[in-house]
RNA sequence: GCCGGAGUAGCUCAGUGGUAGAGCAAUUCACUCGUAAUGAAUAGGCCAGGGGUUCGACUCCCCUCUCCGGCUCCA
């Protein structure tokens, strides 16, 4: 039989050859470092004779699909470790994941870091055995019977789909020493091959992510290709640690979250009270920019309104209940701002004339989001949306969809974000909307617009919102996570339920199309991952405080206030540091206050009017610069983006 | 909401069934200094809140609140 290999040579072996005989045919080297191979895309097992030629590639722990399957084998050594040192354990499914892996357990106990140390521990033991890995081909009813003690195998066996496992009515299992467990594979050939693990957690699990079925015992691991990847990734989680929105919020006083007013709501001090007009000054900028006209609405609204608009039908968990004295109507906080907007669309008679219509407004919204889930600004209860909402005909729908990816695309750019990967949200089940063929036209023109701005996508099938497809947008932030932030959905549901209209060119009621829209999604989780992206250290033109000017003695502090207020004058934000500490000191202090710019002047300074300027990041500064000089690289650093 | 962990000075954290500790920050004084911590002194606490056990609770038990890690959900 022949292997093609990926540059195209072709090697020859015998039928039967193991995925192993054949990277040794190509080299001893890579036979060593091989943990599996693939035959025309399908991973298998070093040890698995190859029946037919074909595509053939070596895996090594080089790539993320060696990193996946040592993942997965240090997973099943997990599980073999707690069903070795904890009686009555079963164990439930235990897959690799983005650097790393987890495995669900039930035990009676919940597991306790000690637990975490005598199970590493005990894998440790496993790998040092070298235990071979067997692959295992059972019939269901054979794998029903050995797996006859553990529910959750059992269910996960009745549940596989025949035709979608191997054509058969066979299921795979894979053995090392006295442990079995189900699985598809492949496998490292043997427990000693697995370089470096780390266990890192434990925490509760509902089997099949099912609140109403068991709560499991999740232990969470990471495993790497070297001890020094595994130190690496330690760090890289210590390093997200120290850009934790919360701790940098804290240490920048940029907001609070006073326990006295409860879960998911911040308070925002002077310096965040600053990034968020800066935020904000940005927002209506490129709103008017991209002729949308700000509105203004109110926090409440009555009840009924809510009943039009479905939110009562779909979304009544996450609004707070409903106010009311005796006698009046009752109502309701907003979770949304569409409805306030509809009637501004609906306070008089519209024409085709006056489409599309934008209306955007930075609209406080309050959402009663389960308390587990509150995370500092990411994730709040109070928040604010950067929200639009555009009225058009259909004959507008795709051109303002393409104006609302370019409006979304520029406001990320703005703030440093250029990765974006979207996600295209289609008609869900639940939806109950009659008018599907307007569903179709939306698809279709939500997908146009992606490709109009040349972004890559993928398409959700079936998880739209109740009223319409959407648009999600992706970015990447500095340290490689992904943030949803910006959303376009088109809405054909809310303008038929209020039941909008405007007249035509031929003097006939149609009813409208509706484009909501937020590019930051919640401003106050926008800046949440702006702290976090720049790790505090904003860009010039969002840094609450710019400059610091620092004066080496206090005989220097009349001058250090002038060239505040030169700098002051010519835009700037400016601090002055009048403490008496020493030089070094007020300098550490700025730096780790992450001022964009330290000013120190001295007696040279005063002088000959210049400063010392020190740009945060570079280390070193730049002395007896002529204030004049100064003033105009700052200025000009500190210029907002577009 | 569920599972687990936690809450001690503004921040980071020690501590123990017998009257509460450190570093940083703060305040005062001295120092007046040229690019990441000058020195000394002072002040600062209902040990998250409420119940209980105990001669005695910050410590043990129960409830509530808040936070953390997940599940689930989502902007």
């Amino acid at each position: 039989m022949d292997l093609r290999l990926p540059d195209q040579t072709i090697i020859t072996l015998d039928p039967g050859a193991t995925g192993l005989q054949a990277a040794e045919a190509i080299g001893p080297g890579l036979a060593r470092a091989a943990v599996a191979v693939k035959i025309d895309g399908e991973l298998r097992d070093l040890s698995r004779p190859i029946e037919d030629g074909g595509d053939f590639e070596v895996i090594t722990l080089d790539s993320d699909e060696g990193l996946h399957v040592l993942r997965h084998s240090t997973a099943h050594i997990l599980a073999q470790a707690v069903l070795d040192l904890f009686r009555g354990a079963t164990f439930a499914i235990g897959p690799p994941i983005e650097d790393g892996f987890y495995y669900d357990f039930e035990v009676p106990e919940p597991f306790t870091p000690e637990d975490l140390e005598k199970l590493e521990t005990r894998m440790s033991e496993i790998i040092a055995a070298d235990q071979p890995f067997t692959r295992v081909v059972m019939s269901r009813d054979e794998a029903i019977q050995a797996f006859g003690d553990h529910k959750f195998k059992v269910e996960i066996i009745e549940s596989l789909d025949p035709d979608e496992v191997s054509g058969t009515d066979e299921v795979t299992a894979y053995r090392n020493n006295g442990f079995i467990d189900l699985c598809r594979g492949p496998h490292l050939p043997s427990t000693g091959r697995i370089p470096a693990f780390r266990l890192l957690r434990s925490s509760g699990a509902y089997w099949r992510g099912d609140q109403a079925r068991e709560q499991l015992q999740r232990v969470y691991g990471t495993a790497w290709a070297s001890k020094a990847d595994l130190e690496a990734h330690l760090h890289r989680l210590e390093e997200a640690e120290k850009r934790d929105h919360r701790r940098l919020g804290t240490e920048l006083d940029l907001y609070s979250f006073p326990p006295q007013l409860g879960a998911g709501l911040a308070v925002w001090h002077p310096k965040g009270g600053m990034l968020r007009k800066l935020v904000e000054d940005h927002s209506r900028l490129l709103h008017q920019r991209f002729g949308f006209d700000f509105v203004f609405t109110p926090h409440i609204g009555r009840e009924e309104l809510w009943e039009t608009s479905g939110h009562l039908e779909f979304y009544a968990e996450n609004m707070y209940p409903k106010m009311q004295y005796e006698g009046d109507p009752g109502y309701r906080v907003k979770p949304m701002n569409c409805p306030f907007h509809v009637l501004i669309y609906q306070s008089r008679q519209r024409s085709y004339r006056e489409l599309p219509m934008r209306l955007g407004e930075l609209g406080g919204v309050y959402r009663y989001e389960q308390s587990g889930v509150v995370h500092g600004i990411l994730r709040a209860r109070g928040f604010t949306q950067d929200d639009s909402h555009t009225f058009c005909t259909e004959g507008q729908v795709a051109d303002e969809l393409k104006l609302h990816l370019d409006f979304v695309l520029t406001w990320l750019r703005d703030f440093g974000f250029d990765e974006f990967e979207a996600d295209l949200s289609t008609r869900p089940e639940k939806a109950i909307i009659h008018e599907e063929e307007r569903w179709d036209v939306a698809e279709a023109a939500l997908a146009d617009a992606l490709e109009a701005h040349d972004v890559a996508y993928r398409v959700a099938p079936g998880e739209g919102a109740f009223y319409g497809p959407k648009i999600d947008v992706h970015i990447k932030d500095a340290i490689g996570r992904r943030w949803q932030c910006s959303t376009i959905q088109l809405d054909v549901n809310t303008p038929r339920r209020f039941g909008l209209q405007y007249i035509d060119s031929d003097n006939t009621p149609v009813r409208p199309y509706m484009i909501h829209c937020a590019k930051a999604g919640s401003l106050e989780r926008f800046m949440g991952i702006l702290v976090e992206h720049h790790a505090g250290a904003f860009p010039m033109w969002l840094a609450p405080v710019q400059v610091s000017i620092i004066p080496v003695a206090d005989r220097h502090d009349e001058y250090a206030r002038r060239v505040q207020q030169s700098l002051v004058e010519a835009g700037l934000r400016v601090e002055v540091d009048l403490s008496s500490d020493t030089v070094g000191d007020k300098i550490r202090r700025a730096l780790t206050q992450k001022h964009p710019a330290v000013l120190v002047v001295g007696d040279d300074d005063i002088a000959n009017s210049t400063v010392g300027l020190r740009l945060y990041g570079e280390d070193r500064d730049d002395r007896d610069l002529p204030l004049v000089e100064a003033t105009n690289r700052l200025v000009g650093l500190a210029r907002r983006p577009s």
